[in-house]
RNA sequence: GGGCUCGUGGUCUAGAUGGUUAUGACGCCGCCUUCACGAGGCGGAGGUCGAGGGUUCGAAUCCCUCCGAGCCCA
């Protein structure tokens, strides 16, 4: 009855939110407009302890700028285009896309994508999230791919878009191209083979003291070792590392290819590793992703030796037209005969295939379209540092990456469930025929070309089968989000967003792309911030991934202990950090939710008929819990304004159990049974027991609506503590801050030696003296001392010159003595180490300072303990601040 | 290999601009059946702050090297 059930109370509330649409952005409000770009969740299935996290800290913000005013524009959204569905699907059904029809496999995607959109909603509703699903949209809905397809036509229309070659992951066997998501690495067995290159020049003798090099009846020669001797024919350069003892001798020299009437040059470059063979290799095009970066770098010629078929082309002469390995035989055995082939050994190597067929992945040179990136490398820096980084390092992930860059954007993919690209070409010539803008969207491979012939030739025009990589749809979502090319008003009022919450692991696709693209789309920033989530880790340690069979279930997690409960895990966890999911954690935010309930249960026996209205006189001890309370909101806000959870649930945490629970509520119980100070102490509980809820609300969203329901809306009006103020200070009194403090540290002292005794808190005292030069202010307080501690005779007395009080240990403080002597410091703490601290004490009473040495030391160079007695009692003594707390005691 | 980040009692963690005695939580041990809460209160044990070197009177904090972990590298 009077237990908190929070399943109960969740589903409750989580029930009438829905019904009751407080989270709903209001279009015709004049309320500053607090807008988050959320991450479309992609929607290859149901989410993950890790997701859940991360949508949680932006429902932290959505509910803390709602209770700050703003109009808050939260959405509720899915991501739904590309490989990972369509690899799921392959796999589920046991098909590749190509076993059926386009379109058909597509619904099947679709299908897919939303049975998990479905649970994806029913997680959000239980985690306790407001999203507005009013403002809901997807990614693959032709409302939203319309805009991928505009922007690609404005892009195009200013000359950012070109057509362009492009290796790309092949399947020779699948004969289709693979995303890198698709590759698998496997371990083999080849064989690294040894191969003479040699020189076109003449060499001196001297050369042959250096290894990899050597001479035979040809000539002199480079030792270079390859694992691919097929892929001679493609060789365009031979690198070998810098700082190689040989570099400076064999740069810009120039080698014969053997078999291929073909000279390439040596150059010298970091990215050898001088390890590998004789640390001299050759540089083919392409034979892995390494090759590629030395393609651009060295603008090499992009020619192929191996065609989609997995067989050799016609640059490869005698061997064209065999399959890889065959054609790898067959050199070697020709090497070998005609003297070439110095050794084979051999080597383990991992190789990427294809995850279907398990053939090993070569390079095939495709037409794709390119977007341009490499003029714009300043503009994104520039407007990266307009927009804030939270965590700032972040920033630093994205400049790399920008700096690193070294060719354009390949946005085109051969795939099948994503944004068509809005494209016709000439059968004939090529030309190429772009949709209207106000056709859009439209699907070339269905829909038919808006001229009939190609304006060029005549010729008949074929709708594109391509289609976009995922993240041109995904990196206008503030486009998308500001109503831009639906609705000019708005997009005006609502662009650039606030706010971009993501993880740190897509900062060189999502966070990159989206300025990119909105940079040049509309020249400005996409959002003022950006806040990057940390990694949720499983509970030992390593990454969650579905694969790794380590994910965790938010909803289990949910059933057994609450969402108020996960939500106050997700809180502990700080921005940008990785954190592993701790089951403990969850548990502790049920005790802490307990302990808020009982706070405010106990608070509301007490609390004003009406919202009360600050008192003429307010008691010290209320000042101060008003002032700690004050301080605590200030704090916190800053906190929340820089989405610091972590540290902000710390804070309202250690003031609820502690300062409110364990030392207000404790002093002022006794006086609240009597019914005395209501006045005053009701305008601090009122206050302090709503804020509190308030502080807590956007972390614990049920619970706090159910108090407030119960306690507070009945004075406060508001429909839901949601759409309620976020709490103000109310006071700020530094002196009974202080005040307040020494009393409480009073009673706690007496409360301990109680505890330690085994004596019950409220069990009667005789008698208890204090000794202090701050009578006024004990006496003022008398009541809160004698009522918490149910003391009979409380003597409060000035008399200090009843304590005997006696020097027993002196320490230097290192940071005054430090400072001042510096070297010579360490010779002065042993020196005042071995003095008698009673003789220091008294010499420093008398004097003021002491001389040791030379050395001068003042009372702030010292720290003295004290050991007490009263004359004439047997007393236990216990002090705090200066001043002493006697307890007669029975020997 | 490169960039960024992290490494504090058994576990997780706080610790701007260096001050010697390192915070809190979970767990553990002892005591307290107190009228909001025993999922509570009070007390206690437990750490050479990843390793090594350097700067300094003084380093968890600054510098260098190394080791381990995470993310990203089209």
């Amino acid at each position: 009855m009077t237990d908190y059930d929070q399943k109960e109370i969740e589903r409750k509330w989580q029930e009438r939110w829905q019904k009751m649409k407080i989270y709903h952005f209001d279009f015709d409000s004049d309320k500053p407009v607090y807008s988050i770009d959320v991450p479309p969740r992609y929607a290859s299935g149901p989410l993950h302890a890790g997701h859940a996290v991360h949508y949680t800290h932006i429902d932290f913000v959505a509910r803390y700028k709602r209770m700050r005013g703003y109009n808050v524009f939260f959405p509720l959204c899915f991501d739904v285009n590309g490989i990972p569905i369509e690899e799921r699907v392959e796999r589920k059904l046991g098909i590749t896309r190509k076993d059926i029809d386009r379109h058909e496999f597509i619904k099947l995607c679709s299908e897919f994508a939303q049975k998990n959109i479905e649970k994806m909603k029913e997680q959000y509703i239980k985690l306790g999230e407001s999203m507005d699903p009013t403002i809901y949209y997807q990614t693959d809905a032709e409302y939203y791919r319309r805009l991928t397809q505009i922007s690609f036509i404005e892009m195009y229309e200013k000359g950012l878009i070109y057509r362009g070659e492009f290796p790309v992951n092949w399947c020779p066997r699948c004969m289709t191209a693979m995303a890198d998501a698709e590759i698998q690495y496997i371990e083999r067995e080849t064989t690294l083979n040894t191969i003479k290159f040699y020189f076109k020049d003449e060499q001196p003798e001297q050369v042959l003291k250096y290894h990899g090099i050597g001479k035979d009846e040809r000539g002199f020669y480079v030792e270079i070792a390859t694992t691919r001797p097929e892929m001679l024919p493609s060789c365009q350069i031979v690198g070998i590392h810098p700082k190689d003892e040989r570099a400076p001798w064999l740069v810009d020299q120039v080698l014969r290819v053997p078999f291929f009437d073909k000279e390439v040059k040596i150059v010298a470059d970091e990215s050898v590793d001088p390890n590998f063979g004789t640390g001299i290799v050759m540089i083919c095009t392409i034979g892995d992703k390494e090759d590629l970066r030395w393609v651009f770098k060295y603008n090499l010629r992009m020619e192929m030796c191996i065609d989609e078929e997995g067989r050799m082309t016609e640059i490869c002469g005698r061997y064209r037209g065999l399959k890889i390995e065959d054609a790898r035989k067959r050199i070697l055995e020709d090497l070998e005969r005609e003297g070439y082939l110095v050794k084979k050994e051999p080597l383990k190597q991992s190789v990427g295939v294809c995850w279907r067929c398990k053939t090993p992945i070569e390079f095939i040179l495709t037409k794709q379209w390119f977007l341009k990136v490499i003029p714009f490398k300043d503009l994104v820096l520039k407007i990266s540092n307009e927009i804030r980084w939270y965590p700032e390092y972040m920033k630093k992930r994205l400049e790399e990456w920008v700096n690193s860059l070294e060719w354009d954007w390949v946005i085109s993919r051969q795939r099948y469930f994503a944004t068509p690209i809005p494209v016709w070409e000439c059968e004939n010539c090529g030309n190429v025929v772009l949709a209207r803008k106000e056709d859009c969207y439209v699907d070339p491979t269905r829909d038919p070309p808006p001229v009939d012939k190609c304006p060029k030739c005549g010729g008949r025009l074929k709708g594109s089968e391509e289609v976009f990589d995922t993240w041109m749809d995904s990196s206008i979502s503030p486009l998308y989000n500001t109503f831009w090319h639906r609705d000019e008003k708005l997009f005006k009022k609502l662009y650039p967003m606030s706010l971009r919450p993501q993880a740190h692991d897509i900062i060189r696709t999502w966070a990159f792309y989206t300025i990119l693209r909105c940079a040049l789309l509309t020249g400005k920033k996409p959002f003022e911030s950006i806040m990057m989530g940390g990694f949720i880790l499983s509970e030992d340690g390593t990454p969650m991934h579905a694969s790794l069979g380590n994910v965790i279930d938010p909803l289990e997690i949910i059933d057994e202990h609450g969402a108020d409960a996960f939500r106050c895990y997700a809180a502990s966890c700080s921005l940008g950090e990785d954190n592993p999911f701790r089951r403990k954690d969850v548990v502790r935010g049920r005790r802490l939710l307990k302990k808020i309930w009982n706070v405010e249960r106990f608070i509301s026996q007490f609390l004003p008929k009406e919202k009360p209205k600050m008192p003429d006189e307010l008691r010290l001890m209320d000042r101060w819990i008003l002032t700690k309370y004050s301080k605590l909101v200030k704090r916190c806000t800053e906190l929340m304004d820089r989405f610091e959870f972590s540290q902000a649930m710390k804070e309202m945490e250690y003031f609820l159990w502690h300062e409110l629970a364990d030392h207000y509520i404790e002093m002022v119980k006794n006086l609240l049974y009597r019914g005395k100070h209501m006045e005053s102490i009701g305008f601090a509980i009122y206050n302090v027991g709503l804020g509190m809820i308030k502080l807590f609300a956007p972390f614990f969203p049920h619970i706090t609506e159910e108090i407030y329901h119960r306690y507070y809306k009945d004075k406060e009006g508001k429909e839901s503590i949601h759409v309620s103020d976020w709490p103000e200070e109310i006071l700020i009194d530094e002196l009974a801050e202080k005040n307040g403090e020494f009393i409480k540290e009073i009673i706690s002292a007496i409360r301990r030696w109680k505890g330690e005794r085994g004596i019950a808190l409220n069990a009667p005292m005789e008698k208890v003296m204090i000794f202090s030069d701050k009578t006024k202010l004990i006496e003022d307080c008398r009541e809160d001392i004698v009522s918490t501690l149910n003391i009979g005779e409380l003597i409060i007395s000035g008399e200090i010159e009843r304590i005997e009080k006696r020097a027993i240990k002196v320490k230097p403080r290192f940071a005054s003595i430090g400072r001042r002597y510096r070297e010579k410091a360490r010779d002065l703490y042993k020196m005042i180490e071995r003095e008698d601290p009673e003789r220091l004490y008294r010499e420093m009473v008398n004097k003021g300072v002491i001389k040791l040495n030379g050395f001068e030391l003042t009372f702030d160079d010292l720290d003295f303990e004290f050991s007490h007695s009263v004359k004439g009692e047997d007393v236990d003594i216990l002090e705090v601040n200066g001043s002493i707390i006697a307890i007669p005691v029975a020997r």
